[in-house]
DNA sequence: GGCAAACGTGGTCATTTGACCATAATTCCC
DNA sequence: GGGAATTATGGTCAAATGACCACGTTTGCC
């Protein structure tokens, strides 16, 4: 079986088919449909997940009930609370399934296994915390610089690929703009 | 010599004290003045720093010429611009001295070869990376759903040791308010 | 296929926020 | 110690934003 994990795995790291194989099979896939929960808050997080297809999105919730979006996770990339699941602690924050999607999971003692087994592995995990850093980092630096149309602006940059799977009110509550806003934003840019 | 950094590696890593003279023994001393600059926008981050006394911003400018502060760098914490010095490329952000302080610092070469020879070094840096990237997603998370009013709230819970070490304008720069609406949030808390 | 829920847009209004300006107090540095 | 720069506060005003509401459309789903 060939998932596209496989595939990226190839593509992404320098590890072995037979380590690529070794990880695939100690994986366990999981279906959710759409608006399924994977994680709530307050619940620890206890697998290391990757995105096979679908899209799903990491958030949390305000007294209002409102929802603000940390990060969307399309297909192909690691989704998970990292804080909980490295210290296996209650998470702060909910991850829900905004498609249909497929996901490959491992518990944390059998990823803990591969990790320590297979170096190349650590080396690509060390990768993608670096790039969560600076993700993260980045988008701090816009979230307090930035007007809400220069939001929406690096949004539409970054993330063009999944502008038309998104309702508006998940962009907005992913900036941190109410959908009023975003509404007006794209108004005056259609009228120019 | 003792400069609170062996205490600090002693207290915080496994590291043991053969290895923690050798860290030591490889790292340079630099003062900075109140205001002097450590990295400008645009240069590349050639050096991992660990504070030992003072007071360090990390931040970033905008169109208009105003900063917005991405972190503080108190005595203990290690400051760099991650993504700068990992990848050897040019800075989005600067780092200056709010307060007269004292960093030691250690070129990439040198902190690399500390890092291939020392298990329990690349351990800590693990650990401090991981700590920086919860620390970013939960300001992130902040900047997105807070009001100005608990932005600051939770500025006075977290860094109650800060408070009067920063100007406001610096405090308001780092909540992404102005200082007028900072000003305002304390006359109110006041009267209350 | 059809019904219910979710979604996008629009209007109005009160509130918040920031921009600009001035001024007094404080702090820094030579 | 003293002069200059920085800092904190205040006033006023315009603009941006969000809250609330309604309505028509689209979408998902059984």
């Amino acid at each position: 079986m060939n998932t596209g994990f496989e595939t990226y795995l190839r593509n992404n790291s320098h590890l072995t088919d037979d380590e690529i194989a070794q990880i695939a099979g100690a994986s366990t896939t999981r279906s959710l449909s759409r608006n399924e929960s994977l994680l709530q808050e307050g619940q620890v997080c206890r697998h290391k997940t990757y995105v096979i297809s679908g899209l799903l999105r990491i958030y949390g919730l305000v007294a209002d009930g409102s929802e603000h979006i940390l990060q969307f996770a399309p297909e192909a990339h690691w989704t998970l609370d990292a804080e909980s699941y490295d210290q296996q602690t209650p998470s702060r924050f909910n991850i829900a399934a905004i498609e249909r999607s497929e996901v490959i999971v491992w518990s944390k003692p059998v990823f803990d296994r591969l990790l320590a087994d297979i170096p190349a592995l650590r080396a690509l995990s060390q990768q993608l915390i670096a790039r969560s850093n600076h993700g993260s980092r980045q988008r701090l630096f816009t979230a307090l610089s930035a007007t809400p149309e220069e939001k929406y602006e690096e949004f539409v940059r970054t993330h063009a690929d999944l502008q038309n799977r998104l309702p508006l009110h998940m962009i907005a509550a992913y900036l941190g703009i109410s959908l009023k806003t975003l509404t007006r934003i794209r108004h005056a840019q259609i009228r120019r």
